[in-house]
DNA sequence: GTGATTATTTGACCGAAATCAACGAAGGCC
DNA sequence: GGCCTTCGTTGATTTCGGTCAAATAATCAC
């Protein structure tokens, strides 16, 4: 099921809008296109696991992608939700061999690949790329100090309500949107089971925050900072 | 209190083994050394504040750094304890502009800093520097994932009983050694209230687990593995 | 040492969220 | 359309860990 390709001339335009690529030289860019690969995975599909040699730094063009850890026992944790434009195995670029969790479609999506080995050697003779690459790690890092200070610090009700608000532009009154996956997902991403994210959404009720399926309506964005 | 001062001889060596700097060329380390200034800080002294302007890369050389939050109400998260080697600030690097949560010195703590303008300047023309600082930024990033899958999953007894059999060497029996720093902030990195942690540490005396003061003895490390 | 802080432990209590179980809703397939 | 599977909601129950308060141990300054 999986289409494996050389980029066609649509997808180099949205290559060189992701944010490891625009910003680099010309050159390096075009080192870097050489060795991408594009490939549409299905959903569900795993693109690595926990454990696995890191062969591959992969970047998300549209769908998203999960990161889970598995516990001893067998049950999953998510980690991260990939959005479109995002590293994926990152961490594993420089630092171990081995990727440190599982990575799943969670719909169809389409994804750039290069060769671990390809990207390291060119980032040893390309500043730009290491920074590119050093930017992109460091914009995960803070967003995972953020996923922690969140889990430690806010109820369910808290961080669905801190969710909803970064999805609705500043300033703005009766937005309504789509969630972008699953509220399954949506639970795993949040810390949370998909029993407390339903009730959470039950309690944002009184705020101004009604879902009937994926859309959701908010009222007014602001009224959530009170939760 | 602040000693501020260039590098000694003894320092320059101490530096040349750091994680970031042992592996640079010789002309970028020199580069780097020339901007390096050895700072010592005392006991419960601010480094800088969540939201501050980061112009500073700071590298811990010995004495432990807490990185939190503050909430709104004022409430406390801690995030990370930065033990000798690693960077702090580097999530600002490359990323944003401002520091992303405040840092304080535990104790006595000696740190290296730089401009991180002139880093920035540098890493822009030494791939061997951007590259040392992506495998930092690397390493802190998997360091944030496993304490957020071990929150999620585990826990106070599994978590405490995890941080043990990680200090205990590999194999060993009848291990004792000593806290590397005061419970309470032992606590905050593992995301427990102290009193949660004090209660994990009796529960783990069934385990062969004891604690006098800052001293643990484990009497079988593997044991710990079934909590 | 002695007193004054500051850490740590313990107990009682409470609230948040996980778990289990069952039911309702939605979407895919034929 | 109708069946079937997957997803989401709701209720009951339980467990974990946070909070408050008080007691005890350490540590520091003098």
């Amino acid at each position: 099921m999986n289409r494996i390709m050389r980029p066609s001339a649509w997808e180099r335009e949205t290559l060189m809008g992701l944010p490891l690529l625009s910003r680099l030289e010309l050159d390096t860019l075009s080192a870097m296109l050489e060795i991408a690969t594009v490939r549409t995975i299905g959903p569900r599909q795993v693109l690595f696991r926990e454990g696995d040699l890191a062969d591959t730094l992969y970047c998300v063009l549209s769908g998203y992608v999960r990161s889970f850890h598995l516990s001893p026992l067998g049950r999953e944790v998510d980690l991260l939700v990939h959005e479109p434009g995002d590293l994926i195995g990152a961490s594993a670029c420089l630092h171990g061999h081995a990727y440190c969790a599982s990575a799943q479609a969670t719909d169809s999506v389409k994804i750039v690949q290069f060769s671990l080995q390809r990207v390291r050697e060119l980032a040893a003779r390309k500043p730009d790329l290491a920074l590119a690459l050093a930017a992109g790690l460091s914009g995960q890092f803070a967003g995972s100090l953020s996923t922690l200070a969140d889990d430690r610090l806010h109820t369910a009700p808290q961080r669905v309500a801190h969710y909803l608000k970064k999805q609705c532009p500043q300033g703005s009154r009766n937005v309504s949107f789509r969630l972008p996956y699953q509220k399954n997902l949506l639970a795993g991403k949040l810390g949370l089971a998909p029993e407390a994210l339903s009730r959470a959404f039950s309690h944002l009720k009184r705020y101004g925050v009604s879902v009937r399926g994926r859309l959701v309506q908010v009222n007014d964005p602001e009224a959530l900072q009170s939760v």
